[in-house]
RNA sequence: GGUAGCGUAGCUCAGAUGGUUAGAGCGCGGGACUCAUAAGCCUGAGGUCGGCAGUUCAAUUCUGCCCGCUACCA
């Protein structure tokens, strides 16, 4: 029995609403674990929830409700997004929970007790009005403080640092042998310029006067964790008693790569004798329209309304597909309509409709068995075997975009395959040769189909569900043994028509646009 | 300022561990067809692969410098 497949996201701050970079990391981490779930692999696919820190204190404050009743209004609204997209994830978890501060609690006493968390002091600006520490960054051109700060004062400050620093040798031979352990590979070189300077020590505690919303730290009872301890600590925390550590895949994005996924946690692990996870897969980050995300405008927040619009299949698909792995990528509505309506609707969705309407007017709809298979009907199996394996090796290496360009240039053939054969003007000869034909194009192109929606479950789970069933094959469980040509389809009857993916009209504001 | 990434057809982007005429989709022009969600197919136009220099028999792909954009760090 093979290890499960244990796969994350990174864990949504809860201070806003989702966005379209919280939506994409979801897709693409479901749609790993549900290609490894076909693949026949147990698969643990964990996301949640970051609740603790400042932002979300000061926002409770200004509200005045608790924060503890702020948070769990917030994670209503994202588990609302895990369902609108049809995440299918496993677990959710959410650092106020008690399975999660005790896991914290027995990592920051045992790094205690070990003597490589150490309380230490250092002297700050702090402003008051923002109620932030500051640093030279903040000053202006002349050197001093704008004025937005207000009063500035020196302050000292106790707090707890943990011993990054010692970690630092054995993390470059780390990620310099395990050449898998940040994908892409060339985020690696970033991470690695950052390790070539000396590291600081990681400071980890906030004291109770400035911070309460946090897990207090078990040795000193007037500090709570900050940040790191508190968040990154869930991917072990959500699975401590499964034994499910370590994790294959962190999805991230590339804001948090480095320092934090690559350089705090695996130094974290290795300091608690903990196995670091096997990789990190690293997003880039989607515009808008050409425009940076942003909170402010609610431009990425809008953009979530097309799941409504067009379906979470079709939005799951143009994330997919408009997104190299690793790359930058813009977000517009006019592209995805594009998509839309080109790939989706006039390539695969029409094709299914052709074969229909084929096989139910020249067979009632029960789909032939190939009698007469030529060069033409050859050459698509052979592309077919190309494809797949493309498909599987895109899949391996997480470059879903890959894998759709792979699959529709095999849909695309099918559809001059069609046109090549004529199907309609076989129909119309009474001569057997000619019937033998027909026959074979169409269980041709329906088995086609069956491979396409079986490979392309993971991205559209229910739109292949729908396509699957509507021409007569049963519902993907398992890959194995459902990716090679067959004559599984034969005999199954079809249905009449099937709108996979009905036309949408544009907004009024967007069709301007 | 340092580091990394990006800069390829009108648009959005793939790709090349250096090697025949550099690819796709969309958009645009032309054509034949009609089974289909006015979809599909064929075909054409369109690029000195950011600029300069170097290494090489050969560079868009490697190296250096420069310019522009982005991110991280200081």
């Amino acid at each position: 029995m093979p290890r499960p497949f244990y796969i994350t996201t990174a864990i949504d701050y809860a201070n806003g609403a989702p966005h379209l970079g919280h939506a994409y990391e979801k897709v693409l981490a479901d749609v790993i674990a549900r290609y490894q779930r076909l693949q026949g692999r147990s698969v643990h696919f964990l996301t949640g929830l970051d609740e603790h820190g400042q932002k979300v204190q000061q926002t409770a404050v200004k509200r005045q409700i608790e924060p503890q009743v702020f948070v769990d209004e917030i994670a209503v609204t994202f588990q609302e997004m895990l369902r609108n997209f049809q995440i299918s994830n496993d677990d959710y978890i959410r650092t106020t929970e008690p399975r999660h501060k005790a896991v914290v609690q027995d990592f920051l006493q045992r790094l205690f007790d070990q003597g490589l968390i150490y309380k230490g002091q250092k002297t700050d600006w702090y402003s008051t009005r923002q109620e932030q520490f500051l640093t030279d960054k903040d000053r202006d051109e002349n050197g001093n403080w704008p004025e937005i700060f207000g009063e500035v004062t020196q302050t000292t400050e106790e707090n707890y640092y943990f011993k990054l620093s010692q970690f630092q040798p054995w993390l470059i031979e780390h990620i310099q042998s395990h050449p898998d352990f940040i994908n892409p590979r060339f985020r690696q070189k970033q991470v690695l310029e950052f390790l070539k300077e000396p590291m600081n020590d990681l400071c980890i505690s906030r004291p109770k006067s400035r911070l309460t919303w946090g897990i207090e730290l078990p040795f000193d009872h007037n500090f709570v964790t900050y940040v790191w301890f508190d968040a990154l600590t869930n991917y072990y925390s959500a699975v401590a008693t499964k034994g499910l550590w370590p994790a294959d895949i962190h999805v991230i994005g590339k804001d948090i790569l480095s320092p934090p996924h690559a350089v705090y946690w695996p130094c974290m692990l290795k300091a608690l004798n903990i196995e670091p996870p096997k990789q990190l897969l690293v997003h880039g980050w989607w515009t808008i329209n050409a425009q940076k995300a942003s909170k402010s405008t609610g431009n990425a927040s809008e953009t979530l309304s097309l799941v409504q619009s067009h379906g979470a299949d079709a939005f799951r698909f143009y994330l997919c597909r408009d997104m190299v792995v690793g790359q930058d990528a813009d977000f517009s509505v006019k592209t995805f309509g594009e998509r839309y309506k080109s790939e989706l609707s006039n390539n695969l969705g029409n094709l299914v409709n052709r074969l229909l309407n084929m096989v139910g007017r020249s067979y009632a709809g029960i789909i032939p068995s190939p009698a007469a298979d030529e060069e033409l009907e050859k050459s698509l199996k052979d592309l077919w075997v190309i494809t797949e394996r493309k498909v599987l090796a895109a899949f391996e290496e997480s470059q879903i975009s890959h894998a759709l360009e792979a699959l529709w240039v095999f849909i695309s053939a099918m559809n001059a395959y069609i046109d090549t054969r004529a199907p309609w003007k076989l129909a119309k000869s009474t001569e057997a040769v000619d019937r033998a034909k027909l026959d074979s194009c169409l269980a041709t192109v329906a088995e086609g189909l069956r491979l396409v929606a079986t490979v392309l479950t993971p991205i559209m789970p229910s739109t292949c569900e729908k396509l699957l069933q509507n021409i007569g094959a049963d519902p993907v469980r398992h890959f194995a043994g459902q990716l090679a040509w067959s004559n599984v389809c034969v005999g199954r009857k079809v249905s009449e028509r099937c709108i996979l993916f009905p036309p949408v009209d544009p907004k009024p504001e967007e069709a301007t646009a």
